[in-house]
DNA sequence: GCTAAATAGTTTAAAGTTAAACTAAATTAG
DNA sequence: CTAATTTAGTTTAACTTTAAACTATTTAGC
């Protein structure tokens, strides 16, 4: 075997230890700070519930059950269920898709909009000390990478 | 209002926005990166069932059923249910504390270290693409960065 | 056009999680 | 030493999620 290729395979060794150092990382992190971020939400919602309501905040002001199924990498079964939630409490609307008789569209109101404000308001305090304890340039660094990442795994769903 | 304290203000809103978006795209990460790893698990093995026996390669040979659920950040009613399981399975075993007829003594069976190792094989391939896409420079950076903040959450547990 | 296949959403059964009630053991206080 | 409190683990009921079956609609192929 030759240098180079024994360097490659020390490589790869290296960097599939740390790939998985890093899912590991984040797997925790996202464990301890989302139950951390759960306990804090209003109106007794959800963290998933909470997803879709930013989702809409982020991404589109409105989707298919199905897209957003897809979205949140939930099944459609899961989404019917926190959509009859979100529908109850007033946060979101749900009617027919004018060009499709299975379809339907869901919206955000604005007290869904309202809601979702609210919550990333009282999850902050949570928040605050962790903000605290990172340096800013730390975090300045590593938010873009993140967002590289999920990028990444969210183009290459499988 | 002074100066400083203005810059002050501003800066705590920047760093409060970012941690936010660290989470959530922290979250967003665990959710593709735990369905994707979990599809790839050998042995019937779920994820809580594959923490748990990571947890014993990594941390402590032997836990309490109580200290593990504590670790996980579960209830102990689904540590109960996954150590019946990891049992069933011979990847742990489950003894009585000599010291105290109340608690229970949790230990990594050959079995059990040899599943989790085969797990972490399973699952790199699932993650090879990622590693590719990723600079291990920045990888280098990251995990570390990583480590720092499940640290400071996981010495504040609310 | 009409039939077959695909697609969207709901429902259902099985499995896992939580919070709370429960059992048993250890600790504390008087 | 005894009674009250705390602690460890299990059980239970309610809820959430998944995968698969099911219903209804749309698209494709002939």
């Amino acid at each position: 075997m030759s240098k180079s290729m024994e360097q490659e395979k020390a490589d790869a060794n290296v960097s599939g230890e740390l790939v998985f150092r890093l899912f590991n990382e984040i797997g925790i992190i996202a464990q301890l700070s989302t139950t951390r971020f759960e306990r804090s939400l209003p109106h007794g919602m959800s963290r998933p519930q909470f997803s879709i309501l930013n989702w809409f905040c982020r991404v589109d002001d409105q989707a298919s059950p199905g897209r957003l199924a897809q979205a949140m990498e939930v099944t459609k079964g899961a989404i019917t269920n926190s959509l009859k939630k979100l529908e109850a409490k007033n946060f979101i609307t749900v009617s027919p898709d004018e060009n499709s008789g299975r379809q339907k569209v869901v919206r955000l109101t604005p007290e869904g909009r309202r809601a979702r404000d609210e919550a990333i308001l009282c999850a902050r305090p949570a928040f605050e000390q962790i903000s605290q304890s990172l340096s800013a340039e730390a975090l300045i660094t590593l938010v873009p990478e993140l967002e590289k990442i999920r990028k990444v795994l969210d183009e290459s769903r499988i």
